[in-house]
Formats: structure tokens, C-alpha cells, sequence
DNA sequence: ATCCAGTACGTTTTT
DNA sequence: CGTACTGGAT
């Protein structure tokens, strides 16, 4: 092994890091402050185990996304080439302990996993179902307390016993409904796949020590962030081998509200009374201006284990923390500062960051990006997984998987039109109900139902049968699946034959659903339809962002936890948006808001910008702000103020005052002048439209002839114009594709 | 059964 | 401001 990757790895190490790899048998936490090597920790600390003779599938690693867990692959792989490790999500760990327990535990194992939006839908039907009244309750409501029962591992009839006001009262109710449906359709949600596992470790003595047994060496990231479910998992796997390794850092517990539980790491050696405890408080990958503002932030919760947080780097620059005069001006001015500093040269885009409380906040900013032609990325993964034709699709594959997927049933089966109404689906549902039976199962004798007529029995029929064709070519790939449930749908077609001009864009949607499968083959081509559907359910944030793009990464401060960046921006420091109002009647959760600020800062490699607006536009109201608390509590000495509001001569005065002093200045004057807002910015034509037009031109169609432009919407490659024409009436094209010449503007 | 228009409603964060 | 659902007309 001389030599080796693992060896030089090891050799960088600094001794506690040591001491944490070099750790075998017994159980250990790691405390790792932020930028403190712990992912490096936790790869070598594996390979270590491996090179001393522990077989690599006596070995869990549990990380908290996909994304996380591929890297962590990869890293063990570069440095002990071909061991199979499983590494994993706990939702991924669930989803295949189940599958392959199923039998033992009474489930069926070709379940479904429903998602948020899907377990919402359950909580709408559950309701009718159940004929509860729950007019006062909002669905989303009710399915979030529900969510909360599950991960305090609450039965419906715990939960029952335990509800005394009103809504509890209710939940309660919807609860047995709803758990008694998902049954029913063969369904787990979320919570179900950490619950099954924890209550069959807890229940079944076999299973248990089976598990146990097998996986001897446990480990742990982002332990701060385990509810009590998975809290049951990690115990339920270290009884009898009790080589449970966590690693975690209080100061950054941000899922609180999801049922995680800062007691698990805090209590973690009276849980086990003889572990060891190791500390890395050694920062590697901020300036030790970030990590002093970062520190002196996090002083100011209550509830929390002082640590002492260091780096060798250097002092770096100041923050920045700039006001602007509304939410727009923000979103411009950040998004031109970094356009500056690229085209100084020295940066790429990729080194930058916008780290954002809410999601909604990156509307404003996409339109900013687009303005300004900075390439950028939305890391929100499931966006394009969530568009209605895509679930259409992934309804009728989830159908094909799962015949008693009732809810898929439901969303496929009138799409495309086949003249299946309300009353129709409600007849099926009276006739399946009594009979236990699915709905598919009684569209398959639809005939047998009287009161199901004509058009509708013809429309239920054929879907059962298509459905019945479709289970032919189930073991095909992937891609080759999708292909066959698109095209035997019917939905290409009606797509295809469709008027309106957005269904192109659907119909090219639904074709990259066909790629993105082929893909998943290609990757590995043992996988097959099922994982398919299960990656995309179980997917990240995150898992969708590609750092190899030079883009600028928007996302929330809850998706940035794990990674770094040169430079960062936190915008929108504002009372309300950070800490956010929901958030500020209980000092817990405002302790969460300030570690969530903490996530944010300590992201940070070299350069931190945190900004806010006088005014923010609100549910269509713009209102004046009040700056975010959190900026009186960072150390004043480290903090370089900037106030861009006011007018534009305003903002650039102010901007020569606070350079002239700096040391470090970031941008050339290149930024003052583009402080002031130039039209051209504005009103130049985008790059994806070749042809420029304004309501009101007159424009020729290739096929529908002369015409006036009446509207146009729309951004980008999505910009869209309407047109009155002589003859054929009014139609609206994409403008990138619409064959149009301007005949006078 | 389907489509459109009008209105009610709501927004934290996510596996 | 945007979406999501309801109730009307066809």
C-alpha cells in the first residue's frame, strides 16, 4: 500500500483528525465545527476501517443527502478502489430495508412513495372520505401535524389518546383515515420510511439483531439534524456492536421544525456511556474575519455547547452589509457585482453563491440574472419533476408499478381526456370501496357497473386495458418504459395535436423525462423503472445542482448546509425574512434562525456579503423593512456598512465613501457606473428572441399570414407573443420558434 | 364532460 | 402577486 491515495490522505491529517480515523470499535461522537475537515474525517475514518480488515459490507454510512453520499463514494473509492461501502440517505436505507423486509413486516414490497404534494392530496381525500368537516383546517395543516405525530413516532391511537384541543381532536381523526388509505393504495410517505424501520428494530427481536449484526459499523453525518425515528435506527443498529460513529455540530441543527432533535448529539455520551468524544475545532476553509463574525454570532444562543472555533488563514476582508432601496435593487446590484468581479477577471461564477431564507425570493432574482446575462442556477431540484405533465406521466408509471395506487389512478386516468368525469370516478369509487378493490381493478370490470354510462365506460375500459398492455414491458429500460407509457398513453399525442403553444414546451418536457431515464441506465444498467421513480421521490435539493457549471448557485440556506464557496451573498436580512416571523415567538426557534444565519456565514471561503432592502414587495404590497437583528449582532470592527439606497448619485457617493478607506476593494469603478441605472439595461432585446417586436407591429406568419401583435409575456426562452392575424383569428406562439418577420414596426 | 373566468387564499425551511 | 379551486356557461 505504499504510496497509496488513502496513505497520503492520511498523512495530511491533523492529530485530532487522527485520533477520529484512527477510532474503530466503540462508540464516538465528533463534534465538528464548520469548515473542519469532518467529510475528510469520515472517508478516511472508513478506509481506515477497511485497510485494518473490516469487510465493507459490515459498514453504514449515513450522510443527509444523495449528493453527499455520492461524493463520500467517490472519495472512498479514489483512495481504496472497488469495496462497495454502502453509504446512503436514511430515506434510501428505509426505502431498501423495506423492500426487503417487506414480507416479514406485512408489506407489500412493490409500495409506492408519496411525496409532500401527493400526501397532501391523501389528506383532501382521507377528509371527503371520512366526511370530516374540517372547514377551519387547511389540508397542508392538517397533514403537517400528522407528518409531526410520525416522527415522534405516534401511532393514530397515541395520538388520539394524547389530543385534547379541537384540531388535535381532528387530526386525530384524519390520521386513522389517513394511515388506513395508505394501506389501502400501498403507499408509505416520508415519515414511513424512517418509522417502519425504527418500529421493526424496536418490535422484532430478529430483524434486529440481524441488522445489527450485519452492519457493525455505523456512522453517522449531520447528526444534529435526527429525529427521533432516526434516532431508533442508529440505536437499533448499536446494541450488540455498539460501533456507532456520529458526527455533527450543534451550532448547526436547522430541521427542528421537521421533528429533528438536538438532544440525540447532545446526549449522545449518556446514550452511550463510554464514548469517546472528539472535538475539531479547527477551521480550514474561512477567513478568520468570516469565522470571528460567525462566532460572535452564535454567542448569542442560550442553548448550546461553547466551542472554540480557529483557522490558521488569514484575516481577509471585511463583510460587506449593503442596503438597497427595494428588493429589486438588491437582486440587480448583487447580480451585478458579480458580473463585475468575473469580468475584472481572477473569479468565475461558480465561485459564487446567494444563499436565500425563502424560495420565493429567487423570483426576483432570476429575472436579474436573465437581465443581466449572468449564467445562473436555481438549485431546487424537483421543479422540473413537479410541472403537471411530467406527474401526469409519472402517475401512470407509478400505476404500472403499483396497480393499487389509487391517488396515481386518480390523476392518470382522464389525462388525456377520455370523457371520465366527476361523476363517473365517483360511481367507480362507490363500487370499488365496498368491495376492497382498487380502482383500477374496478375499471377493469367497469361493465359490471351500471351506473357508469356510455362515454365513460368506453373511456374506463380502454384505460384499463392500456394499463393491462402496458404491464408487459414493465422489465424493460428504463427509458424504453417511459417511451411506451408516453406514447401508449396517448399523451404524446394529444400534446402534439394541441393548439396551445405551451404544450410544445410540455411535449419536450415530457421527452427529456425519456432522456433523463436513459441516463439513469446508462449510469448503471442494473436499474431499473422502480429506482427510477424512488430517486426522483427521494431526491434533494441539492442532488440537482451541477457545480461543475460555471453558474452562480441561488438556494436556501437550509440546501447550503455542507457546502462552501469563495464568496457569498445572504440576501434579504430582514426581521420577518431572517429571522423569519413564523419563526419569532419562541426563543427555540429564533435560536434556529440564528443558526440557520450561522450555516449561511460560515459557507464562506473569502468573501461575505450580506445585504437587505429598505422596502420589500409582499404578496403585491411593498412595504418598508426593518434590518434583520442578526446584523446589530455581528462584531462591528469586522463589518464594513454600505448604503446603496436612496438615488442612484446617492448610492454611488456612498459606495466611493466606503471604498476609499478599504483595503481589500473588490470591484473596480466598473461598479459605480453601472450603480446608476441605465436603460439600455432594460429594454436591450434578449439573446433567445432573434426577432424584436412590440405590441402593436405588424408581423408575417409563415402559415397564418399578416397579423398585429397584440401581447407579449413572458422571459427568456419562454417569451411568448400574441397575435391577432387577418384571418385565423388570434394565436400566441413562443417567440424563439415562431417564424416571424416584422413587416412594420 | 369540459372549459373558462372569476375569486379566494396563502407562503419557511425539506427528505 | 401568483396559484388553485369553484361555479358558471357551452
Amino acid at each position: 500500500m505504499n504510496g497509496s491515495a488513502y496513505e497520503d490522505v492520511v498523512a495530511k491529517l491533523t492529530p485530532t483528525q487522527r485520533e477520529a480515523v484512527l477510532h474503530i470499535d466503540g462508540p464516538l461522537l465528533v463534534l465538528a465545527g464548520p469548515g473542519s475537515g469532518k467529510t475528510r474525517v469520515i472517508t478516511c475514518r472508513i478506509a481506515h476501517m477497511l485497510n485494518e480488515g473490516v469487510r465493507p459490507q459490515q459498514i453504514l454510512a449515513i450522510t443527509f443527502t444523495n449528493k453527499a453520499a455520492g461524493e463520500m463514494k467517490q472519495r472512498v473509492e479514489a483512495m481504496l478502489p472497488g469495496r462497495g461501502v454502502w453509504i446512503s440517505t436514511f430515506h434510501s436505507l428505509g426505502v431498501r430495508l423495506l423492500r426487503q423486509y417487506a414480507d416479514r413486516l406485512g408489506l407489500d414490497k412493490n409500495f409506492t412513495i408519496y411525496d409532500q404534494n401527493d400526501r397532501v392530496r391523501m389528506v383532501k381525500l382521507s377528509l371527503e372520505a371520512a366526511q370530516i368537516d374540517a372547514t377551519r383546517f387547511t389540508p397542508e395543516t392538517i397533514q403537517s401535524a400528522i407528518s409531526k405525530a410520525k416522527n415522534f413516532l405516534m401511532s393514530p391511537p397515541a395520538y388520539a389518546s394524547k389530543a385534547s384541543d379541537y384540531f388535535s381532536q381532528v387530526v386525530a381523526q384524519v390520521y386513522e383515515v389517513y394511515e388506513k388509505r395508505m394501506r389501502e393504495v400501498n403507499a408509505l410517505d416520508f415519515d414511513d420510511l424512517l418509522l417502519w424501520p425504527a418500529y421493526a428494530l424496536k418490535n422484532n427481536a430478529e430483524i434486529r439483531a440481524e441488522l445489527d449484526a450485519r452492519f457493525r459499523y455505523v456512522l453517522i453525518d449531520e447528526y444534529q439534524d435526527t429525529n427521533k425515528a432516526q434516532y431508533g435506527i442508529a440505536r437499533g443498529l448499536s446494541v450488540d456492536y455498539p460501533n456507532l460513529c456520529v458526527v455533527g455540530d450543534p451550532d448547526q441543527s436547522v430541521y427542528r421544525w421537521r421533528g429533528s432533535d438536538i438532544k440525540n448529539i447532545l446526549d449522545f455520551e449518556r446514550d452511550f456511556p463510554n464514548a469517546r468524544v472528539i472535538r475539531l475545532e479547527e477551521n480550514f476553509r474561512s477567513t478568520k474575519t468570516i469565522l470571528r463574525i460567525a462566532d460572535h454570532l452564535i454567542a448569542n444562543n442560550t442553548e448550546r455547547k461553547e466551542k472554540t472555533l480557529y483557522t490558521s488563514k488569514g484575516e481577509g476582508a471585511k463583510a460587506g452589509v449593503m442596503l438597497f432601496e427595494t428588493g429589486q435593487d438588491e437582486a440587480e446590484q448583487v447580480v451585478q457585482q458579480i458580473a463585475d468581479a468575473v469580468g475584472r477577471g481572477g473569479r468565475h461564477f461558480c465561485d459564487f453563491a446567494i444563499l436565500l431564507r425563502i424560495n420565493a425570493l429567487s423570483r426576483g432574482l432570476e429575472t436579474a440574472f436573465i437581465r443581466k446575462r449572468v449564467p445562473f442556477q436555481i438549485v431546487r431540484g424537483l421543479a422540473f419533476f413537479d410541472r403537471k405533465e411530467n406527474r401526469d406521466i409519472l402517475a401512470y408509471l407509478r400505476l404500472l408499478l403499483n396497480p393499487r395506487d389509487d391517488l396515481s389512478f386518480l390523476r392518470a386516468v382522464n389525462e388525456p381526456t377520455r370523457g371520465i368525469g366527476k361523476t363517473s370516478l365517483e360511481h367507480l369509487q362507490a363500487y370499488a370501496e365496498p368491495r376492497e378493490m382498487s380502482l383500477l381493478s374496478a375499471a377493469e370490470q367497469v361493465d359490471k357497473i351500471p351506473a357508469i354510462k356510455g362515454k365513460a365506460t368506453a373511456g374506463l375500459r380502454n384505460f384499463a386495458k392500456l394499463m393491462a398492455d402496458l404491464r408487459g414491458i414493465v422489465d424493460a429500460t428504463p427509458d424504453e418504459v417511459m417511451r411506451q407509457v408516453i406514447d401508449v398513453s396517448g399523451y404524446r399525442l394529444m400534446l402534439k395535436n394541441s393548439t396551445d403553444p405551451d404544450d410544445q414546451e410540455r411535449l419536450a418536457n415530457v421527452e427529456e423525462l425519456i432522456t433523463a431515464a436513459h441516463q439513469f441506465h446508462a449510469e448503471d444498467n442494473s436499474r431499473t423503472i422502480s429506482d427510477f421513480l424512488e430517486n426522483i421521490t427521494l431526491a434533494s435539493d441539492v442532488d440537482g445542482w451541477d457545480e461543475k457549471q460555471d453558474c452562480v448557485a441561488v438556494m436556501t440556506l437550509h440546501s447550503a448546509k455542507g457546502l462552501e464557496f469563495p464568496v457569498v451573498y445572504m440576501m434579504a436580512c430582514e426581521q420577518g425574512i431572517l429571522p423569519h416571523e413564523r419563526s419569532m415567538g419562541e426563543n427555540a426557534q429564533l435560536e434556529e434562525e440564528r443558526r440557520l444565519a450561522f450555516v449561511g456565514i460560515t459557507r464562506a471561503q473569502e468573501e461575505l456579503n450580506l445585504s437587505h432592502a429598505r422596502m420589500r414587495e409582499f404578496r403585491g404590497q411593498t412595504n418598508y423593512t426593518i434590518p434583520s437583528m442578526f446584523l446589530d449582532e455581528l462584531p462591528h470592527d469586522c463589518i464594513e456598512s454600505m448604503d446603496f439606497s436612496g438615488s442612484s448619485a446617492k448610492a454611488v457617493e456612498g459606495w466611493r465613501k466606503s471604498t476609499s478607506g478599504a483595503s481589500q476593494g473588490w470591484y473596480d469603478t466598473g461598479f459605480s457606473r453601472t450603480s446608476t441605472k441605465r436603460k439600455d439595461d432594460f429594454s436591450e432585446p434578449l439573446k433567445e428572441s432573434t426577432t424584436t417586436y412590440s405590441v402593436g407591429a405588424l408581423v408575417h406568419h409563415d402559415v397564418y399570414g399578416v397579423g398585429r401583435v397584440t401581447d407579449i409575456s413572458g422571459q427568456g426562452v419562454l417569451r411568448k407573443v400574441k397575435i391577432r392575424f387577418n384571418v385565423g383569428g388570434e394565436r400566441t406562439f413562443l417567440a424563439a420558434k415562431a417564424k416571424l418577420s416584422v413587416v412594420k414596426s
